[in-house]
DNA sequence: AAAATAGTTAAGTGTTGACTTAACTAATTT
DNA sequence: AAATTAGTTAAGTCAACACTTAACTATTTT
């Protein structure tokens, strides 16, 4: 059976690793080299070059070669769509809250009316 | 070496997985039992069993068991975490984005004087 | 041209993850 | 009390992950 992957499922998996998450919050600071995401990460560079291409195939991150170095770049669309997840979840769940709110708040007007 | 995960890693992971997501989906709509959240899935309970573990392991669920029927319910503060996090990101790449656009738009008014 | 820099590929290892089936417990219903 | 329902535990399998080292390719710099 092939794993199908959604664009979801690869965007929260490459978020799920902190080595990943903090090349983001570089890139998020504006481009950078391989080498200087590498720099804060105790790991062998293939092992970064590992990570950077689980956020390329997620969408999150771009990159191009120019001469010996690769220019890293976060990406916005793969970004807003984790965020529209999360945020379609919280939203229901307000709306419930909300509901339930206002709903505690008629029983005690009756309760004082009656 | 223990495999020492932050809360975000767990949220993250746990968001990753599509029945989980499916799962979150149900209970952002209201409490649920477990095997009402395993209706819309093509796997055994036990499996099912499994992923609610690791939901509220990273506390993007509760649950508590009346009788022989377990209720679950979505849990806010993981949720608001993992929204924080991305939300982080988009503002500083929205930052950015805008004093390139500044930057830019100098250029061009510069342009339009000299 | 030689040495250093920046990145890349391949291959192997140990750990997790996502299931399964089988067997079981504890509440309800009939 | 017997059958059903709802969930649980245990154990095993197979694939995916997160690395590693070794060897290699291009591009600069000296």
């Amino acid at each position: 059976m092939p794993n199908q992957s959604t664009s979801l499922d690869l965007t929260f998996q490459a978020l799920a690793d902190p080595a990943r998450r903090k090349m983001l919050e570089r890139l998020s600071r504006g481009p950078a080299a391989v080498s200087e995401l590498a720099l804060p990460l105790t790991m062998s560079l293939p092992a970064v070059l590992q990570h950077l291409t689980v956020l390329e195939t997620a969408g999150l991150v771009t990159s191009a070669k120019t001469g010996r170095v690769r220019t890293c770049q976060i990406a916005g669309p793969a970004l807003a769509e984790a965020l529209g997840w999360l945020d379609a979840r919280r939203a229901e769940w307000e709306a419930r809250f909300d509901r339930l709110e206002a709903y505690l708040n008629e029983l005690k007007e009756g309760d004082s009316n009656g």
